[in-house]
DNA sequence: TATTGTTATACTCTATAACTATA
DNA sequence: TATAGTTATAGAGTATAACAATA
């Protein structure tokens, strides 16, 4: 039990950077740009390839329902597209289309530029840091 | 520019596992746990000491509208007291009462356990890395 | 005039519940 | 029965606008 308070510490201080940061992101939003979620689904689909709408909810730890929402808006600014599968009615296979790549890609969205801009001032170890990070925080969400 | 494609990348990936993490942080609430934002409110008084509801709003940055429904919610539990400033009638001084500190330090809150256990399967080099990168999401935060 | 704080209202993201269609 | 997806509704957390009180 010795490892305990290191532990609770480690909680507290990535709560505190986390929140902080995530209530930035939030309002650096802009007409036509990529919401936080729609960000995510977005790369997933682009790392993972085409998959179903439960499928992306399941990974992402979200509602089929929220999921639904986020991909119903994506679709309708033609970021991803929908074929129904033909083996299995009830499912439709999702792929992010290429205007949808290119607004997960696109360095001069107002929050990508901004992000960089911000990333710039530090230093090439820190960076190396915070990218070695991304997945432990994802394996730590997956774990709870 | 060689620089760029790092940059975004780093911002890409971030964005995915915070997203995940936070969503999930999100589903784990109960009654009586302190919310996200109440847990960096509380976080904020312990580290820094009491301060008033505008200076906490600007911290944090969300809106001063924002940090008084948050402060009102603590204030209710008994978990943070506020006390006219003397000086300045506009003014009320916040601070963290015993029971607050308690709250934000309790090991056996629904949120805190499960993120402990989480942790407790990573290595003690992954926790050093957590615990290190924390700080550099704060500042990248503030320079956004 | 500027600042602190409150009240009223609305938006985003997520949830649960109830439903249809397909397996 | 079980699964994929939709529609309806609600809650948390945030925002902006308008206001009162104090500096």
């Amino acid at each position: 039990m010795g490892q305990d308070p290191e532990v609770h510490d480690v909680a507290v201080a990535l709560l505190v950077g986390i929140g902080l940061l995530v209530r930035r992101l939030r309002q650096v939003q802009r007409d036509g740009d990529l919401t936080l979620p729609e960000t995510s689904a977005l790369a997933r689909l682009d790392r993972g390839g085409p998959s179903t709408a439960s499928a992306l909810a399941r990974v992402e730890q979200i509602s089929p329902q929220s999921m639904g929402a986020t991909l119903g808006g994506l679709e309708a600014r033609g970021f991803v597209e929908r074929r129904p599968d033909p083996l299995d009615g009830r499912q439709a296979v999702i792929s992010a289309t290429d205007a949808g790549l290119q607004a997960l890609g696109n360095r001069r969205s107002v929050r990508t530029e901004l992000l960089a801009q911000a990333l710039s001032g530090f230093t090439r170890p820190e960076l190396k840091q915070l990218m070695a990070v991304a997945p432990l925080l994802e394996r730590l969400a997956e774990n709870i």
